[in-house]
Parts: structure tokens; C-alpha cells; sequence
DNA sequence: TATCTATATGCATAATAGTGCATATAGATA
DNA sequence: TATCTATATGCACTATTATGCATATAGATA
């Protein structure tokens, strides 16, 4: 069942949820100790990202392990695409961009808040 | 004054007047038509889009022309950006294309607008 | 001036969404 | 078996949000 994928990102609390992910599978209490709010909470916005595709879930044990999916972000990307015209006069700063982060491959894993 | 960028997406009457907008500038009653709501709630719509830096307007007669800000996009694309190494085999493909496409003099470079 | 058109806003309402508490479920371990 | 841990869910409550109706505002035109 496919929610809406805006929607899904609309609330601050499940964006820092996502955020938390981007550094690999997490088990829930984790997530509930970055989000802030009580575990019933945490597992309800799992489950609203899980609808929307953003995560899937492993057992492992009695926990259960969540990670993120590309589908969403690929969407996202796609939608954002046809709003490229607005701030994209060149392909070639894109090309220079990736040129750049060729070079130094090692940027982004794992960082940032 | 800066609201939520994807709470300002999540509606999806919001996103359907985002999307009529890519035509360019367009007065209410046009977006009125597209919407499929009353007049009134497009117009708070337009507001909570151009409090979040969607949208800008221009005083045109009697009417108000609204026109698309890329800001918001770009904001949107930094975001994402953090989440590209999950597809980026494809991203990989990508930039191959381009450092291809770069590479032979057939490009066209320099074609600003 | 009065009046018409286009858009914005106050108000009420209904639907939705986020939250915590208590409890249910599932798996592990004694 | 009983019990402990990790996660999910039913319920009630509250806050927020989208909406339409009526009206206000602003500009145009007679």
C-alpha cells in the first residue's frame, strides 16, 4: 500500500527518524532515544514510513532491525526533475559537480546531523 | 517568514497548483479551475505556498500573478542529495554519461539563457 | 460617486494526525 | 512452564488542517 511520499516527509519527527537511518540499519530503541518521543509513537511513524516505502524491517531477534528503501527518494528525485529548469541553466554544473566528488570519493558517508 | 517545505508539499491540492505553476505565471482564477476547491481555499493555499518561498506574486490590474521560487527546490534537492548513495549505481551510470558526453567536443557548452 | 471583478480573510466545522498510556504480541531465557 | 525484553496497537485526547460560506479589501470602470 503506497502512501503518500510528501506526506510521509511532512513531519519533522519522521524526517529525523530517516535522517537517523541514513547511518545504516537501527533497531527501534535507538530510533526512540534520537526522536524524542515515546516508543508507541516511534513505532507508529515506522509503520507510516513503512507504507510509504521509505524503510523496511528484518527481524533479528526480538528486535527488529529498519533501513531505508531508495524507492521514495528515486520518486522524489524524479518529481523534483521537472522543477530542475528553475534553478539549472547547465548540465555542466551538475557535471562539474560530480567531476569534483570523482575526485575525493570518500565525502558523504555517514555524516551530518 | 519560513514554513515547512515539505509540510507546504504534503498537500496534494498544493502540489496540483505547484504543478499548474510550471506553465509560468498564472492568476488565481486560473488556478481555481485546476484546483477543484473553492476560491477561498486556493487562495490560502497560495499563502502557506509563498510563506514556505514556493511561490511569489506580482500585482497585475485586479489580479495577482503567482509565479514559482526556486529556492524551496534547491533546499529540496540539498536534502535528497544526502540520500543519493542509496541508489547511486544508477548515479554512477550517470555521471559516466556525462564524463562521456564531457570529453567529446560535440557538447554544447556555454548555452546560457 | 456607485458598482463590478478578482482575491484575501474571519469564522465555524469536520477530518486528520501526533501523542502518551496501557496493553498485546513476539521472541528469548531461566 | 513463567518471566523478561523489544516492538506494536487500541484507546482517548489534543492540536492541526483543509474546507466552504460570507464578507472584506483592492483595483477597475461606468
Amino acid at each position: 500500500m503506497h502512501i503518500d511520499t510528501f506526506q510521509a516527509l511532512a513531519d519533522p519527527t519522521r524526517r529525523r527518524i530517516v535522517e537517523a537511518l541514513r547511518r545504516g540499519e537501527t533497531e527501534v530503541g535507538a530510533l526512540v532515544d534520537q526522536a524524542g518521543i515515546h516508543q508507541s509513537g516511534v513505532s507508529r511513524h515506522l509503520r507510516i514510513l513503512n507504507d510509504a516505502g521509505f524503510v523496511s524491517v528484518r527481524p533479528d531477534g526480538q528486535r527488529r532491525l529498519y533501513s531505508l528503501r531508495p524507492e521514495p527518494f528515486r520518486e522524489l528525485d524524479a518529481w523534483l526533475a521537472a522543477y530542475r529548469g528553475l534553478w539549472e541553466r547547465r548540465f555542466d554544473r551538475f557535471a562539474a559537480a560530480l567531476e569534483k566528488r570523482r575526485q575525493s570519493p570518500n565525502t558523504q558517508r555517514g555524516r551530518r546531523t
